[in-house]
RNA sequence: GGGUGAUUAGCUCAGUUGGCUAGAGCGCCACGUUGACAUCGUGGAGGUCACUGGUUCGAGUCCAGUAUCGCCCACCA
């Protein structure tokens, strides 16, 4: 091995391999010595390859985050397949890095100078800016070690943090280019503000909740009449900024009042009664009160119908100088207060119980107050066009496919996007104002001297940009853009894009339409989506729930290569999963019991030379064994299924199949079988290393992407060509041998038959027995491999007859059937008459429920004319062995007597 | 109000263009320290694939509807 680092995989833990797998001893040291070999970069393209290199970008976790389950989750996948196409030989790039999460990276430092005392404002825009970079500068690394922890086969080299100076330059050029396109805009709207941060928020940032609260009736006075007119709200309070009441233009009942005016009870202003097409006629009783300046529909309402706005709020959520007495009061104070003065003045007429939706602060949970405000919009409509265009041609595709509907329904009705945040933390927004000519001005520098038209002062804006700003600019802006950097031309776009359902809209819509704007090209092809990884009883891990498993705690314990394996086997594409330790520790098993086969290959081979070619240990050929036929077909058959499942983007599904493969066939059977020619003195020795090296090595390799360590560690001990089976390629798969196939399954058949019936006579397990097989037409087979069947059956060596002969039945004896051949075992003293009477009885009765189905099958004539000629043969066959068992069932019972 | 997912063994879930005598892991029962593995082996019990109808030679799989649970989106005061 041509290791240029100190770590070497082979020596590490000493020359045997432990009797059993100890998943933290292995992986120790493991990923450094894969970094230090360079195997996370992608590779040169290969002279001829055409193939387009494979790349994904990493969903770059928040700098302040501590890896969890759901991670793991994603490391996971992503891990699979990079390391895939890796090993497919294709230039793999997978590019990691860390998203600098505005609000919620600010929240924290904030939290921190709490403990102090202190607020933001106490320290300034720049001292504080250098708490929050210290700060993260601090927490930085932590999630990369946690990430290699789990063996995450980025190329680290790569790795990018959204704020530093190449992607923050890319802000600056993408915001100043969709300026100058004037498809970004200052505009004074109706936004979400969250009093607790202190800035405007975006659409998706707003989560909405049903709550339990009033509708209250109020009455307001009509001007000039003795007619009063009643409005419903579940928010009294904001009467203090009423500046009309709108009814449905074709409402008979108000059509009178339209034009006229109501006198605002509480605070005796004068507002009139516009007619407005959006209101309800249904509900409540028709007249709604209008609040332009605390909701969204209202302020609509008087965009439509020329109403005032009429600002009641303070910037954290207290009622300012328009509210009169109520000035200073909190929201529920107020409302309190209103209610109070509406009851004590008769103007209240009902109070109902309502259900109402809420909106609060994604980040911090605050119940949100729409109000507005001058703020940075993107306009959305020429954007949102051609990204439904690239999922409509086909040219973005989701998997699961129906994440496409969700997409689509997004960007249908997409609104503007406030994209400007009243943060310190993030990318300053790149607009300076002219304190003398008035002028704006967009700059892709990161400062302005004067005015680029009168030379004045200018000051800069002093908002950040939404964090999903830079994060949708992060397929390029990683790779160097704007510059025309050659990372650039080789890795964009992208192939895939790995990530959840729960940032479809904020994050993958985003990127979609700015890289179609900024690139001319959609920044990837496919958007596969995983489900939420929750706890065993369906509840979202959480902190405060304290339900939560962390993976970095499992992983010490099981081995990551567990973890990831039960993550990625136990969900299915775009699903929700349940995470238990019990699951875990199952993985765990399985990398033991492949430890164990590979400890006991290792042995089998010992010293035997083992015939290499250019891959590894060659493909065992010439006069093979019937079990090595079989295996080696099984293994074809779980090479071409397994890729097939990943080409599928099914993971999971291929995981179990491999594990399926190695547990259930190749450790089950083909190495129970195998012992018997292990033996001293045996001939087949040399035969079984082969065929051994040769599974056990091509196994690993498909096994890699999921479990990588132990997939390493023990590659390494077998005969192997190449530094790491990181870079070994991709097994394709061989023809398959149907008839080996047919042949041992029938061995096997008779094996599990002759295991039951066994166990049903109350044979002790280690006995030997006796028994004459009448295996027909196969007798040459079964012959063939006699010493195998024998251990497997346990029948003693000089006691087992292979006969193409008529079954011949003894008296006290058992009768197995598997397929046409049947075996008898005279088990004398041990048999209970009765016992092998019930046993053959149920077997009959099994036998003629299968007949009858052939029968019924092959009765039906358009089955039998439609059906594929093979599903035909399969139930003709099935009709003759189950007519020709009832034969010999019958015949045996008929032996056996009373 | 619109989407959309789930409903398969005691539990958690697979089941990819319809051919299934419906599988796995865990749990359960019986037996077992046979030199790879007790982080194991052998055998076993356990399911009318939510319900109703339809398409088909054939449906867990496709279609329509119903029920329950869940998620997403939506400006009903």
């Amino acid at each position: 091995m041509a290791s240029t680092s100190a770590f070497s995989p082979v020596t590490h833990s000493g020359d045997e391999l432990a009797k059993s797998y100890d998943p933290t001893a292995i992986e120790q040291g493991l990923y450094d010595w894969w970094d230090s070999e360079g195997y996370f970069a992608p590779a040169a393209s290969k002279e001829g390859d055409q193939r387009p290199p494979f790349v994904t970008i990493m969903p770059p976790p928040n700098v302040t985050d501590v890896l969890h389950v759901g991670h793991a989750l994603f490391v996971a996948l992503q891990d699979i397949m990079t390391r895939w196409h890796r090993m497919k030989g294709e230039p793999t790039l997978w590019l990691p890095g860390a998203d600098h999460a505005g609000i919620a990276g600010q929240w924290v430092v904030e939290k921190l100078l709490a403990e102090e005392g202190l607020t933001r404002h106490d320290l300034g825009r720049e001292q504080f800016l250098e708490r929050v970079w210290a700060f993260m500068n601090e927490y930085r690394p932590r999630i990369r070690e946690q990430m290699k922890l789990l063996g995450a086969s980025c190329d680290w080299s790569r790795f990018a943090f959204t704020m530093d100076p190449g992607p923050a330059r890319a802000v600056r050029v993408a915001f100043k280019h969709l300026y100058d396109k004037g498809l970004i805009y200052r505009g004074e709207r109706i936004i979400s503000w969250c009093p607790r941060c202190r800035t405007a928020l975006s659409d998706l940032e707003v989560k909405h909740r049903e709550e339990p609260s009033s509708l209250w009736t109020l009455a307001y006075p009509v001007e000039g009449s003795d007619e009063r007119v009643l409005v419903a709200t579940t928010r009294p309070e904001t009467m203090l900024g009423d500046t009309g009441v709108a009814v449905h233009p074709d409402d008979e009942r108000y059509q009178r009042l339209i034009g006229r005016h109501v006198r605002l009870p509480i605070s005796n202003r004068l507002i009139p009664v516009v007619a407005d097409s959006h209101v309800d006629r249904a509900f409540g009783t028709g007249a709604v009160k209008v609040t332009p300046a605390h909701d969204p529909n209202d302020f609509d309402i008087a965009q439509r119908t020329g109403l005032p706005a009429l600002n009641i709020l303070n910037l954290d959520a207290t009622l300012n100088e328009h509210a009169g007495e109520f000035e200073g009061m909190t929201i529920d104070e107020a409302r309190a207060g209103v209610v109070a003065r509406a009851e004590a003045e008769g103007w209240l007429v009902s109070v109902e119980a309502h259900l109402h939706s809420v909106g609060h602060c994604d980040r911090c949970d605050t119940v949100i107050q729409p109000l507005i405000s001058k703020q940075w919009f993107v306009q959305m409509a020429p954007l949102a066009e051609p990204a439904l265009e690239a999922a409509h041609s086909g040219e973005l595709a989701f998997v699961p496919e129906r994440f496409k509907g969700v997409y689509d329904n997004w960007l249908e009705n997409i609104h503007d996007w406030t994209i400007s945040r009243q943060l310190w933390w993030g990318h300053r927004i790149p607009i300076w104002y002219c304190q003398e000519c008035d002028g704006v001005h967009a700059s892709i520098d990161e400062t302005m001297e004067s005015c680029p038209a009168c030379g004045g002062r200018v000051e800069q804006d002093p908002d950040v940009l939404d964090t999903w700003f830079s994060s949708s600019l992060w397929p390029f802006s990683t790779l160097g853009w704007p510059d025309k950097t050659p990372d650039l031309a080789r890795f964009y776009p992208g192939t895939v894009m790995e990530t959840g359902y729960e940032i479809i809209f904020h994050w993958v819509a985003r990127m979609v339409f700015m890289g179609i704007e900024m690139m001319g090209e959609v920044p990837f092809h496919t958007v596969y989506i995983h489900g939420m990884v929750r706890d065993i009883d369906g509840a979202k891990m959480s902190k405060t729930k304290g339900n939560g498993i962390d993976p970095i705690e499992v992983s010490s314990q099981y081995g990551a290569d567990a973890l990831r394996y039960t993550l990625v086997t136990q969900a299915s594409p775009g699903n929700d999963s349940r995470l238990s330790l019990q699951k875990v520790e199952a993985s765990r098993n399985f990398g033991n019991k492949l430890w164990n086969a590979t400890r006991f290959a290792i042995r089998s081979i010992g010293e035997t030379p083992i015939d290499m070619d250019d891959q590894g240990p060659a493909r065992p050929a010439g006069d093979l064994a019937l079990a090595d036929r079989w295996i080696l077909s099984r293994l074809d058959e779980v090479t071409r299924s397994s890729t097939r499942l990943l080409e599928g983007y099914l993971f999971g599904e291929a995981g179990r199949q491999i594990n399926d493969f190695i547990w259930s066939e190749l450790c089950d059977w083909y190495i129970e079988a195998a012992k018997v020619r292990l033996r001293e003195g045996s001939d087949g020795q040399a035969a079984v290393a082969q065929v051994l090296a040769y599974t056990l090595e091509r196994s690993l390799r498909l096994l890699h992407p999921f479990m990588p360590f132990i997939t390493e560690a023990l590659w390494q001990r077998l005969p192997h060509v190449g530094g790491s089976v990181m870079t070994a390629p991709w097994p394709s798969a061989g023809e398959g041998d149907a008839e080996a196939e047919q042949a041992f399954g029938t061995v096997m058949t008779l094996v599990r038959g002759i295991r039951n019936a066994r166990a049903d006579a109350g044979v002790e397990p280690g006995r030997w027995v006796a028994a004459r097989v009448h295996a027909g037409a196969l007798a040459a087979v079964i012959e063939s491999t006699r010493a195998e069947f024998g251990l497997l059956a346990r029948i003693a060596d000089g006691q087992l007859e292979i006969t193409s002969e008529e079954p011949r039945h003894e008296p006290s004896s058992v009768t197995v059937l598997a397929d046409g051949v049947v075996a008898v075992l005279p088990l004398a003293e041990m048999i209970d008459i009765g016992v092998e009477r019930a046993r053959l009885e149920r077997e009959l009765g099994e036998a003629e429920q299968e007949r009858q189905r052939a029968e019924k099958q092959l009765g039906n004539g358009s089955f039998v004319a439609r059906a594929p000629e093979s599903v035909v043969a399969v139930q003709r066959d099935r009709l003759a062995r189950s007519l020709e068992q009832i034969a010999i069932i019958r015949e045996r019972l008929d032996a056996l007597g009373e």
